[in-house]
DNA sequence: ACAAAAGTGTTCGATATACACCCATGT
DNA sequence: ACATGGGTGTATATCGAACACTTTTGT
């Protein structure tokens, strides 16, 4: 019984103080001119995860990037062309790395979360759920992070949790919490865009590989 | 690019005070006398979930219980026969509920997660996944009220949590927060195995779903 | 009578939340 | 000088953790 595989990758990104995903328009049938989640076929001798890494960089030329297996989709009817199951995972782009788009990349777009058109196949289920992923690992891991350029200020930090969640956060608070991790690092520089200088900081993953451990987790 | 998929379906149960997988002898080769997770190629007219309920079914007989997507596992020289993927799904079987066994079953036996045998292609990965989302599960969810019987005292439930997580609870903290959840309906019924008669109780599911709604956890 | 498991409250520390003002800079 | 976002502390409520004794029954 064969059947075909194919990976599908959810690309968020926050563009324009907006939780955004990336989407391109499909050139040919089934669905043909609709939006869909980049993915394709998962070759003979690559893993899962290597094929959505490869998809990811063919549509964005990025590498070395947050991504995560999310569920496994295999519907018998969900592809009009026959039984295609797909791994979907989903990744996240920090907002500052611009995209020297790869082949498919002419017709990719990005689109705002709360503003999607209408998807091919069972993509708009796949987005949703990658969506509802990201919501609640925000809450207990720092997955936050990598949806920022290395260094960051505290105020850029907290608009990244406030677009995803969807509410305002007390900046007291968020900062007390923060500082409690430990897993920031501040440096001696400046971010001038504003009128007071923001301190920059950058984050350090190792010291939250033991906080994982230990079970303290993000309480927005 | 067709790739044979199949699942593979983890399943626990409670039996002897201890947490328990269902493993079955490999008659065949590759592996053939190794013990392995059931499991079985998915057929052309049926969704992952359908092909790892049937799965169940045919190892214990029983239908309707707990059934959750783990995780799809696609290392290319996972299976030495050739390229095959595989959708892991996992189960929970009510401790009480005797398998008549399905036509696989003869080669079917219960392992205790603590000492298990080496296991055939990648399943000693798969299980040690499993019982990692399990153990994460009870603490935000009720998936542990699934494996116990319909009727329950409140001891038995606080023995399942302590199995799982194989540490002890405190008898009145976890009966207060039990109580807080208000997902439990006292019956007039006694269970009079041990000295003192204890209580029975059932779950009531749909008073849960709103507390999960609302973020209210297990917080053990 | 006694062994064994059932049942029941309070205290204390930690964590989450609510809330308001001064500061440094660019214009 | 002033407008803008940066930066800081305290008080209260809630939640989780620690902890011991009485009750009921079967043997």
């Amino acid at each position: 019984m064969s059947i075909r595989v194919t990976v599908d990758v959810v690309i968020f990104a926050i563009r324009e103080a907006a939780l955004q995903v990336l989407l391109i328009r499909r050139g040919v049938a089934p669905f043909k001119g609709r939006m869909a989640i980049p993915g394709g076929f998962v070759h003979e001798n690559e893993s899962l995860e290597e094929a959505a890494q490869r998809e990811l960089e063919e549509e964005t030329g990025v590498g070395k990037v947050y991504l995560e297996q999310l569920y496994s989709f295999g519907e018998p009817r969900r592809d009009p062309r026959g039984r295609v199951i797909t791994v979907a995972y989903y990744a996240l782009i920090p907002g500052d790395r611009p995209l020297h788009a790869g082949s498919d990349a002419s017709s990719a777009v990005w689109c705002p979360v709360e503003r999607l058109p209408p998807l091919a196949f069972d993509h708009e289920g796949i987005l949703c759920y990658a969506l509802e992923r990201l919501r609640n690992k925000l809450d207990y891991t720092t997955v936050g992070f990598q949806l920022l350029p290395r260094k960051f200020t505290l105020s850029e930090l907290q608009r990244v949790y406030e677009t995803i969640l969807g509410r305002k956060l007390d900046k007291r608070n968020f900062r007390k919490k923060i500082d409690l991790l430990k897993i920031l690092r501040p440096l001696r520089e400046w971010r001038h865009t504003g009128r007071k200088p923001a301190r920059l900081y950058v984050f350090l993953p190792k010291k939250f590989e033991k906080l994982k451990d230990r079970g303290i987790l993000f309480p927005f």
